[in-house]
DNA sequence: CGATGGCTTGAGAGGCTTCAATGCCGGTGG
DNA sequence: CCACCGGCATTGAAGCCTCTCAAGCCATCG
């Protein structure tokens, strides 16, 4: 089945690449009811404790899940671009348990929990697929637990930078390449459990090793391989295709209608 | 329906505070297949990478999840008491992206991932409420990072045993009370993203402040208030009891079976 | 052209680490 | 019953990584 135009589309690309679905699961996901949003830069567009009844994909810009401690210290515990559903756990858990921002002028759709949960009703293997996209957030978070509690903020840094570049390019890499990041180095501290001050420094060191460079709104990666070495960057958890890909189903007795 | 005896019962009670089940589907989850195995400290029950086929239920004793930097730095990404599922998700991503490893003595309760598959598979709203598991294990997780990232270490120390505090007692919390918590400083090091050194000198800090006092294996609250002040600990994001319990369901068509 | 927001740079302070030694306690074997 | 041992906890001193504070710069925008 060809992805046609829906903002959905984006998002169906990449739940494909963990999970095997049917062309009827497929079609029922693209018809997937939404309304479209315009959010603008440093606006919470889900505010923690709130009741959500929607989740929200992003479909252009960039989104930051934030956390914060009492005294304004704010901490970025996701980093969401086009084609993530920011959101999707809220079906499930409807009480936000943190804040989404954008971080610049954003586009989200949302779709209504009541949607979602018709249609993981209707199609198990959805539900799975949606389960699974959930435990893939889960696994990168766990990875930033390991980049701020033990990577000095160099590596750290790095490893981030290798992290969004290989989300944004869907796991295809090559040596040298530029891709648009509309972060500022503010917003990378408040991801890195950094002072802007440091991470400019700290870019500047990575520039003067020939490893990258961080401009405004964008990065460029200038080796691909000595870059990921020095970050330990290592892109499994990401669990993109290589992994088995449901591998119980042809066990299961077919259920569904 | 009442628990019986099975290490899923406490399981079981935990995900009852999140999802409403029927009779029928908590029975099949307590008739869930399961094998038992001692683990002796120290030692990994799961592996980095691995292929995984079955999820472990911690009965008794302390897990955790471990990341790692390449020398030898490892970083502990969540901590399993008994009732914890701590491989949940495994069932949905077999590839295992970081190892379990026992931190005492600890008996796991080991569930082939084919019956839970089947299980899911028969009953939606098991598949949701597992889900739901994962979501609060990622929620937790989620705090973990602006923990590490964002707070002074007596503070963040702090925000560990709260947390701890509160998982083992299930939220019902009392001003004064002592836990058993067989975790040395160098595991709380770990998962607090310092060295064990500066986690003894913050638990002295703690102690000589009244707050509460850690010994080992095992915790004592002092002032339960004071210290949650002090550790900016809201149980929040480990609770869903207070917020609706899959409020879509009325409003489904009933397709199991 | 002033205002604004983000980036850059410097100097000094401090929190946490590192290294290293000592103390404690429970277990084990003679 | 005691001596030894290993793992963990404790303590000190020195150093470094990162923060804080503060100022200057540069682009963009009204």
């Amino acid at each position: 089945m060809m992805p046609n135009d829906t903002p959905l589309d984006a998002f169906l690309v990449k739940v494909l690449r963990r999970s095997l679905l049917t062309d009827e699961e497929q079609r029922a996901i693209l018809s997937l009811p939404f309304r479209m949003e315009k959010i603008e830069a440093q606006r919470d567009f889900v505010r923690m404790g709130e009741q959500v009844t929607h989740s929200c994909l992003i479909v252009t810009g960039l989104a930051g899940r934030f956390g914060q401690g009492r005294e304004g210290n704010r901490q970025i515990t996701a980093l969401h671009i086009p084609g993530d559903m920011a959101d999707l756990h809220s079906a499930v858990t409807p009480q936000a348990t943190s804040a989404l921002q954008a971080l610049t002028a954003t586009t989200i759709a949302k779709i209504p929990h009541q949607a979602i949960h018709n249609l993981v009703a209707r199609y198990p293997d959805i539900a799975e697929a949606f389960w699974r996209e959930c435990v893939v957030d889960a696994a990168v978070m766990s990875e930033w637990v390991v980049n701020i509690g033990r990577r000095s903020a160099a590596v750290r840094l790095a490893h981030l930078c290798c992290e969004m570049a290989f989300r944004y390019r869907l796991g295809e890499m090559v040596e040298h390449f530029v891709f648009t990041f509309p972060a500022t180095q503010h917003h990378l501290a408040d991801s890195l459990g950094l002072t802007s001050v440091h991470v400019n420094r700290m870019i500047r060191v990575l520039e003067s090793s020939g490893l990258m460079k961080v401009r405004r709104g964008m990065i460029e990666i200038l080796d691909w391989d000595d870059l990921s070495e020095f970050a330990e960057f290592d892109p499994t958890y990401l669990v993109f295709e290589d992994s088995p890909r449901t591998p119980m189903r042809a066990s299961l007795p077919a259920l569904q209608n």
